[in-house]
DNA sequence: ATTTTAATTTGAACAATGTTTAATTATTTA
DNA sequence: TAAATAATTAAACATTGTTCAAATTAAAAT
């Protein structure tokens, strides 16, 4: 076959990215191929080349698309709350809850990267400041007088840890038995970092 | 060639994780290969597939020598601290130290299995809980009246963030600046958690 | 010493991967 | 209508993990 001209570039990376979303989401990445992203899209592989610089390119582009879809769920619990301290609780909750319900789909953010070389491009770190961003919000009405950077710092640790007590559960490396005792952590962790930072004032420049 | 006896399993065995390890740490996961080890160590392909179950089994191997590696750096860590707080942070930079000067070998612990069933090995999973195990005993120095379940869960809820910064920033998602500044938000993140927990009491069931 | 047995090791084969590119076909342009 | 151009493919390449019949040879048995 040859030309046929049923679909723009735009609309072609656009069904590819749908389904190597689906993909993603129902096998992981082991799951995902170029052979089986072009033969469910109904072009050749050759044209996903066309249209993305490598696989690598592809799954950034799907990853971004998570990201967003992150930044929405992150977003409407940040503007449900009030006060700023069970609002970090409740994003912390929110971002636990996403990696649960889609687990495949948000380890696939963090998995590792073919190419060697792998530079994060600008556009795609700015996604994740942007989410770091919205965790700042509520963490400096809970801690007015923190500048900017420190607060910055107080956030990045703060999530780095709630991100960990994710990874680890959903790969089965916390060790622990209880069904529901995950949320529990994050709680255990937020809680008493939040009423640290109150009382000890966050004196570390 | 046929028969030649030269090593036996445990040998070659031996011989092929010395070779895997070196090839990880030098080009991580994605540079390791069973021909590139088979013909290290001189020998074919099949001759891994007597010895290993599959590259799955080697990798683990692998894996679980880091542990043990890890584990020795965290046990002489806390053998040389007296006071249960300073001991804690001395133990969230030692595990900071390692992964940073093993990054390659540090990340592959935790990168995705290629098998689709993929379950821990019950023997694998007790590497983990004793490294656990090692946090649990300054923790409970430091908070005495904490009953045995929920030192494991203070425990993990800190740990877990304790890895949460280091594979954000050894993944470059942390979006910092600074150069030092990993280990700062460590510091933050015990520090403060700690100072959390002996002011609440940890007052979660 | 010779034959038999049995363990050891290989190397080729298979299916699947990412990636490139010459060839083919349809559309547009002249 | 003929020539130029754009779109698409199918085949090819190198590499992966994995298997297994065949080949080799040390050890055991006679």
């Amino acid at each position: 076959m040859g030309r046929r001209n049923e679909h723009s570039r735009q609309e072609i990376r656009e069904m590819a990215l749908q389904v190597a979303e689906k993909i993603v989401a129902e096998e992981g990445l082991q799951g995902l191929s170029a052979r089986k992203i072009a033969s469910a899209i109904g072009y050749s592989v050759g044209s996903l080349y066309i249209v993305f610089q490598n696989l690598d390119d592809l799954i950034l582009q799907v990853n971004a698309r998570s990201l967003d879809q992150l930044y929405i769920v992150i977003e409407k619990t940040e503007q449900q709350c009030r006060q700023p301290d069970a609002c970090l609780l409740a994003l912390g909750q929110a971002y636990l809850q996403f990696a649960m319900e889609q687990p495949l789909r948000w380890r696939t953010i963090f998995e590792y990267q073919r190419a060697k070389d792998a530079q994060i491009p600008s556009w795609y770190r700015k996604k994740i400041f942007r989410l770091f961003s919205l965790v700042e919000k509520p963490l400096l009405e809970f801690m007015p007088t923190l500048d900017a950077h420190l607060c910055a710092q107080v956030t990045r640790a703060l999530w780095g840890g709630v991100h960990g007590i994710c990874i680890l559960a959903l790969t089965g490396r916390l060790e622990i038995v209880g069904a529901d005792s995950v949320q529990h952590l994050m709680d255990l962790l937020i809680t008493n970092y939040l009423a640290g930072l109150k009382n000890e004032g966050a004196r570390h420049s």
